[in-house]
Formats: structure tokens, C-alpha cells, sequence
DNA sequence: TCTTAAATACCAACTAGTTAGTATCTTAAT
DNA sequence: ATTAAGATACTAACTAGTTGGTATTTAAGA
């Protein structure tokens, strides 16, 4: 998994931030420990709260540091300057569809994991869950937006719940991916999503 | 939270699992201690070593001790003995739509938490976790291939593969809930799924 | 341009508290 | 008297976080 770090930091504390997000993707943030992430990273502990005021603060940059990975996989396929809305729908759809068999994929959301283990705990981290996760769901709404002036459905959609909607999808196929050992299942619901989303546009190929 | 117990075990046990249980759905399984979870029970360490060889083993017991729970909110609602197919694929949605509003249901599902923290790094949690989580699509497979034999739908629909999605709207259901502390999505994209079922069968109603 | 001060980046060793797990005891029922 | 069920009081290893440093880089003055 290549992860991307912010030009602006030091070498070191990009090594602490992809270590302590490829650990964290794989056991969550209680099971990864300080000690853990220095060692992976090559860095000592002093550097780490050098860093890093406390365990929790490297947690929320390393919320960060996975959104900045999900903006690198998501750009640079294109999607975004396609003229016609269902084509770019497609397009952008074609990106997770393809996770499956991007290696460089993460095989987990650091955010819904957080959520998980954090979002009743502790306020601070919830918001930051939740904040991220709206954010996860913002481009596909304002795509839906598009298509919906562009291309009006019989029936109303509502684009920010049929945004919501495939987040969950995505979310929830990632869980039974990573349970499967087998990532094929993303590829597959993606399609049922993109099924219904045709459906609902009367859209016949 | 009300949960249920092997009636076969003793109270002390079945305090255990019910603290264990709540414990680790909020926290997960690292973020949960022994000794909280003694405390949470009104029971001693000595206690809970007598009755777990491990906190390891207590959490595979937890997580049937869930499956247990899962079992007892879907059964009770009648959906199993409604002759016609269709209809019961409906109630069986019904269910699961109801959750939003059931304060009893767990807000999160213990074997997806339990899949994203252990799954890479301990293959025994792993295969329980998968197994467990087949066994959640297992229900709606067989209504649906139930309602395949009665309305043949014209082209060709794939019962596991449509139960696994539902499996991940709900999966990812749970974790937006659970970042917006409101179930109300929970709700809302179980009638996505309805509708595109709906779709796939070509029942107008 | 050379010197120096101050900030930045980093590290090894330590500490105080917590963790899962154990060894030993007590009680109550059979 | 034996055993199941539970309590008490540990411990060894691990945890996050601290301390007190040392290189290295940057900036400014003479």
C-alpha cells in the first residue's frame, strides 16, 4: 500500500504516519501500540511524542494522513472532468469498482474502524468520524446532483441519501472483503448499486 | 440492551458475557479490559479465569453470545411462517427497518468490529467471523430463492450474491449510525434495498 | 563570510500505571 | 470429604508518556 504524505513534514514523521496507518488499518487503534508504530517506522519513541503530543493526536493525523490516501486513489482517474454527468457517474463508480483489484487499495476504512471502537468513548473522535465520513459521501452526491438536473427521474431522488446509501455499500463490502480474505464482493455490490442507480433514472443502456 | 442467555450456564457466566458483550460493541475487543469487564458484571478476575481459559476465549464466546441476541431480535416477529414468498422477503426487510426504532438492537454488529480488528492478525477470529457472517446472509438467501421458484424473474438473479449486499447495507448501515449517533439511515437504506429488489423482480406495487 | 545563537529534529533510558494471567484461598453444596 | 464456584492477592510483561539529553539545520550579526 503507497500512502502520501503531506510534503511539508519531515521524512520521520511520514515514516510514523504510514506506519501507524498501515498498523492501525490492520488491528484498529486500541490494538496498535506506540511501541509498535516506532518500531515499524524505524523511529524512536522520544521522536514519536516529539511528533505527536499523545497516542491520540497521532490517531486524528492518521485520520488524516488515510484521507489524504483516498483523495490520491479517487483523483488522477479523471472522472472528474467528464462532461455528461451519467458518464461520469459511471466513470466514478468504475474507481471503487476497481479497488478490488487495486493492490494499492487499503483493505479497510481507518475511518469506519475508528467509528467503531471510538465514535461512543470518545466526542472528539466521533466528530471527526463523522465530519470524514460526510465527506467520503460529498463528490457522489454532487455528481447524483448533476445527473438529476441533467437527466430528470420520473420519481424524486434524493441525492444526498442515494450518496449515503453507496457509502454504506462500500463501507459494508469492505467489511465482508476483509472477512473473505477476498475482495470481489466490492466489485460486485458496486454493480448493484450502479444497477439500482440506472433503475431509478429509467436509464436503459 | 437486553440480552439473552444459554440458559445452560450460570448467572455469574451469563453477567459475564452480557458485560463482555456491551462492553466490547462500544469499545471493541482491544479497547476492552478484562477487569473492566469484571467490574461491569460485579464479578471477580478469578471469576472470569475460571470461566474463560483466556480473554480470547471469552471473546469467541462473546461473539456467540451475540449471535445468540442476533437470533432472539429476528425470530418473535413472525416473518418465518408467512406462506407466500414475496411477502416474507418483505417482513424479513421489515425487520431490520424496525431496528432504527428498536432501542434493544445493538448499535453495532460485534462480528464486523471483531472482523476488522483480529481479522489479519489472527486466522481463528477470522474463520469464526466468516463463518458468522455467512450465516447472517444465510436467511435472506433462502427467502429469495424461495421467490425466485415462485415469480421467475426475467433475468437471471443470483440469491447469495444479492443476500451478501444486503449483508453490506446493513454492515455499513450500522457504522454511519454509529458516527451520527441517529439509526435513522439504518431505515432508509433498507428501503433502497427493498426498492431495488423490488426492480430486479419487476413486482409493481 | 565567518561565527554563534537558537530553533529543530531526533534518541536512549526511564517511570508510573495498566494489562492479562496465576496461585492460593474460601465457601457452599453434594 | 470432595468438588464446583468464586474471591483475594498477587506478578511479569507491557503500556503510554517523560526526561534529559545530542546532532543538525537555520538565521542573524560582525
Amino acid at each position: 500500500m503507497t500512502t502520501i504524505s503531506d510534503p511539508n513534514i519531515s521524512v520521520k514523521k511520514g515514516k510514523l504516519l504510514d506506519a501507524a496507518l498501515s498498523l492501525m488499518l490492520s488491528k484498529g487503534y486500541h490494538g496498535t501500540t506506540v511501541d509498535e508504530i516506532c518500531a515499524e517506522a524505524g523511529v524512536t519513541k522520544g521522536s514519536f511524542f516529539y511528533y505527536f503530543k499523545s497516542k491520540e493526536d497521532a490517531g486524528k493525523a492518521t485520520l488524516d494522513h488515510f484521507e489524504r490516501l483516498q483523495s490520491h486513489l479517487l483523483s488522477g482517474t479523471g472522472w472528474e472532468r467528464i462532461a455528461d454527468p451519467w458518464e461520469k457517474l459511471n466513470r466514478y463508480l468504475d474507481v471503487f469498482a476497481l479497488m478490488a483489484k487495486n493492490p494499492d487499495a487499503p483493505n479497510s476504512c481507518l475511518t469506519a474502524l475508528i467509528t467503531q471502537e471510538m465514535a461512543e468513548s470518545n466526542a472528539e473522535f466521533c466528530a471527526l468520524c463523522e465530519e470524514k465520513l460526510a465527506g467520503n459521501a460529498k463528490p457522489l452526491k454532487d455528481i447524483l446532483d448533476e445527473v438529476i438536473a441533467q437527466y430528470p427521474p420520473q420519481s424524486p431522488v434524493d441525492s444526498q441519501q442515494l450518496a449515503d446509501y453507496f457509502l454504506a455499500v462500500y463501507q459494508g463490502s469492505l467489511i465482508l472483503a476483509k472477512a473473505r480474505r477476498n475482495r470481489a464482493v466490492l466489485g460486485q455490490n458496486v454493480e448493484h448499486f450502479r444497477m439500482y442507480v440506472t433503475a431509478l433514472f429509467h436509464i436503459v443502456r
